[in-house]
DNA sequence: AGGATATTGTTTATCTGGTAAACAGTTTAA
DNA sequence: TTAAACTGTTTACCAGATAAACAATATCCT
């Protein structure tokens, strides 16, 4: 029990001194989220789709015809942050408001083939992008990873 | 290579079907992470710290005399965002700025007494609460998962 | 020595993603 | 037919983050 209080002087490089955050989940799913997002940024450049967009568009190109109350529930994020996102496909050509005949209130969301297949690109370059960038992890890896996510993911749907 | 056009009038309650995004790691890995920040928050309040002031006074309990720049850098932002919260850090009383014998330009962050408690307590807090959250994941599992965000981690630190 | 260069903490302006509250138009229920 | 609920929208706001500039100080170079 000699010698506990040398803890002062860390003035060197305690650049990967294991720390305690590390033990949390957050933590380390906060860290790998902003990597794995910068490189998804990269994947569609900012010329093209933020994360939010592709999600969206992604959803209206497999759900023709959703109404935007139900994307929105489906992303998750409220309605009114929802206009923008489809202004946006909208005024990109990649998708159409059609009004829908049994209730006036709603607006279809419709892709439009120029929509569709963006969408079909943007989808092979994000999923090359993650394959480079997650090399270290094999395929099996991989799928644990996507079903502990899945699992946690779980526990918030609930609401 | 019959009946493949039925897509279109998908109206009902698309609610858990399952959609192409689930493929991709990022934005599993997304929504696990807003859950489980989300959790975080409730955890330790909005009468208290916020995730990234929680981490700062981590480090600076961890690695007493730590300069700003080098907590910025460990943290992974930039040290003008950093301001703010030791601003906040040290109007609640957790930490002081105190200056350094050789090198006049740094301030090294020592940590209260109360600032050491305070991060003990909060430790505490988070941790249960991550626990009973993830209570569906094993132990192992858990362990995995975290080696796994690690993983994706060390592609981000490299720079 | 002294001048260029670099570093530290800081302020300011700006961007992004997101929420909350209110609103008009429309539909549904009592 | 009146009350309640829902849809898309605007507006105001907030959190977290970056970038650029700056003064004070330190280091490097010959």
């Amino acid at each position: 029990m000699a010698a506990g209080a040398k803890v002062q002087e860390v003035d060197q490089d305690d650049e990967h001194v294991i720390s305690d955050l590390e033990q949390f989940v957050g933590y380390n799913l906060k860290r790998a989220y902003v990597i794995v997002q910068a490189d998804f940024r990269e994947a569609l450049g900012q010329d093209s789709l933020a994360p939010r967009v592709f999600s969206a568009l992604s959803l209206v190109v497999q759900f023709p015809h959703i109404s935007q109350s139900k994307l929105a529930r489906r992303l998750g994020i409220e309605r009114s942050g929802l206009v923008a996102i489809v202004d946006e496909l909208e005024g990109l050509g990649y998708l159409s408001r059609a009004t829908v005949p049994g209730d006036r209130r709603v607006q279809a969301l419709v892709p439009t083939q120029k929509g569709r297949s963006a969408y079909a690109e943007a989808v092979a370059t994000v999923r090359a992008h993650e394959k480079a960038l997650l090399a270290d992890l094999s395929a099996a890896e991989q799928r644990v990873l996507i079903n502990l996510l899945r699992k946690i993911r779980s526990k918030g749907e609930v609401e």
